[in-house]
DNA sequence: TGAATGATGCGCT
DNA sequence: GCGCATCATTCAT
């Protein structure tokens, strides 16, 4: 049994502007109860995505099937694919009916390393979840945890003993239109942001 | 050690 | 068809 309760992020702390959201989520644990065992990671690395003032965002140009959870209630995992190999795993944000969401990018592994370890084969253990692809690959995630509740007992963030001393911001990584959006933050001192 | 590129599937024009 | 919220590998300095 824990010898610590650790606090749950209830719904309202996603039903807020995105980009308030994102930083606030630096340092906080992802907890994800997979069919393989427990994992758990603190976070280091997002980026927000506002569907209504972003052209870069999947739900710019409206909803799709694709897309529709990031139109849906806030506090829900919007889990898509890309470069036909890859998963990405987003927080969505703000009030029901806004799409906007928090990418995460990366993040330090805290429990389950060895399930991860299986996962991602000949990694070393800080470039398990070093980047978004590579944490959807070593946490297991893919399109069939799409729309997840965060609220639930199966995936959910946690807030810890841990305080992020330095916070940084700035453009998002991989992005061709609206690059000017400084909408990317990460914690200065982890070792595994991207470069 | 940095830049280019191939892998590979799917959603949208 | 084309382009993509990526990564690992190859190739050039």
């Amino acid at each position: 049994m824990p010898r610590k309760k650790y606090k749950k992020l209830p719904r309202s702390f996603y039903n807020r502007p995105t980009l308030d959201v994102a930083e606030d989520i630096l340092g906080k644990y992802i907890v994800y109860h997979s069919p393989l065992g427990k994992l758990s990671a603190r976070i280091v690395e997002v980026e927000a995505y506002i569907g209504q003032e972003d052209s870069a965002c999947h739900a710019a140009r409206g909803k799709t099937k694709r897309n529709a959870v990031m139109f849906g209630k806030p506090g829900v995992v919007y889990i898509y694919f890309v470069y036909g190999m890859y998963h990405c795993l987003n927080f969505v944000t703000e009030e029901e009916g806004k799409p906007a969401a928090v990418l995460l990018r990366a993040a330090e592994p805290s429990e389950g390393m060895e399930i991860m370890r299986q996962l991602s084969p000949g990694k070393k253990d800080m470039e398990l979840l070093s980047g978004p692809g590579k944490f959807c690959r070593s946490f297991g995630l893919t399109r069939e945890q799409n729309g997840l509740d965060l609220t639930g007992s199966v995936i959910y963030l946690e807030e810890r003993s841990f305080k992020v001393k330095n916070i940084k911001r700035t453009s998002r990584i991989g992005i061709n239109t609206a690059k000017k959006n400084p909408w990317r933050f990460y914690d200065s001192d982890s070792k595994v942001v991207s470069k």
